[in-house]
DNA sequence: ACCATCCTTGACACTGTCGTCAAGATTAAC
DNA sequence: GTTAATCTTGACGACAGTGTCAAGGATGGT
């Protein structure tokens, strides 16, 4: 058919962000899109002008997913267990799939120095937003920290949880990783 | 002139690292490097054979400087001053060069997808190193902290190290760099 | 019915990068 | 001085990916 748009636009985002998440945005190709979209090149330049609009929508959608994800888990119990849940949900985000996919905003950050503005716009938006909804939660916690300290801390834990995604990539599995951070939390968060 | 190799093996690996540095693996094309080197390309398929191989050995290279520099930062006083002077030293580290060249394991570690398994395993064991670097030290301290302690503990700084590098690419300042390794060493070591 | 609109499709040109190779030139060995 | 070895050089072909475009055709409005 021709004419009129053949294929559901919410669709085929939810199904580039699956492809930019297994690839990277830099790694993707049209092609990969169109393959898995299964909406021809063509058709995708004449609706997003170019890869790196698609990928701004895709990531639109995941960091929605993810913030939403993280604000559920971290809304668990008191601090502690929120942060247990969240970092639960993070490794589990990042080992899904085979082979794991990772953790698309820290593959998208490092490659800052080849994207655009906008791109690294999302990045920085995407974690400060984190860092904002951690901050919110330990700021409540009984323990006597000022607000600069739950912002500091906050900040850290959002650090970490980047690492935890570079481990990943280096090879570490699941159950590594959530070895590293329950030790992380303990230490840090535990004894306050 | 031609015939015997006009250039410094030493000289062309301290240059491909530099390249290496500043765009990673992927990116770094073979002509960044024969006008970086004032090597023809042709000249560094022939003495190399292919970009990895050019890339393993910068990364050695690499490799062997940081882990000296980690251990020299680290034997700094006690584990807590160590550890200050290590961050400090990583810290600037990929904070160098404008614009900041960022961190290569890191940077390569992200890249894990589409490399090599020498690549990879490179990364792993550069990792692996620092860990037991750090374990070592950690392991020193007066606290009453038992030997599996020290190495989950000094997995969790590695990894910290690495979300550090992250939040570099991300856009954050060498300062507020600073402030966070200071955040989290004061939470994770100097109430030990 | 007709027409303007807009999507689809496949082909096309262009660029960047890789890896190869034959020819040329210089050195070291004998 | 001759020869063998081997490094350098520039050109070449191949390939992947990008973005563009004209032609084709269905749809909805009038």
């Amino acid at each position: 058919m021709v004419g009129i748009r053949q294929f559901d636009e919410d669709e085929v985002i939810a199904t580039a962000l699956d492809v930019f998440w297994r690839k990277g945005l830099h790694d993707a190709t049209m092609l990969d899109l169109a393959a898995a979209t299964g909406v021809q090149r063509g058709s995708l330049y004449n609706a997003y002008g170019d890869k790196e609009a698609i990928f701004l929508r895709a990531f639109d959608r995941y960091a929605r997913q993810f913030l939403e994800a993280a604000g559920n888990a971290l809304s668990h119990g008191d601090a502690a267990a929120g942060l247990r849940h969240f970092f639960d949900m993070i490794i589990v985000n990042m080992t899904d799939g085979s082979p794991p996919r990772g953790c698309l905003t820290t593959r998208t950050a490092l490659d800052a120095a080849i994207s655009s503005a906008d791109v690294r716009q999302r990045v920085q938006d995407m974690l400060t937003r984190l860092e904002q909804q951690i901050a919110k939660v330990i700021g409540t916690a009984p323990g006597k920290r000022s607000v600069a300290d739950a912002n500091r801390l906050a900040r850290v834990i959002v650090t970490y949880t980047r690492g935890l995604a570079v481990m990943e990539r280096a090879g570490y599995t699941r159950k590594q990783l959530r070895e590293m951070a329950t030790t992380f939390i303990d230490a840090v968060v535990g004894n306050a």
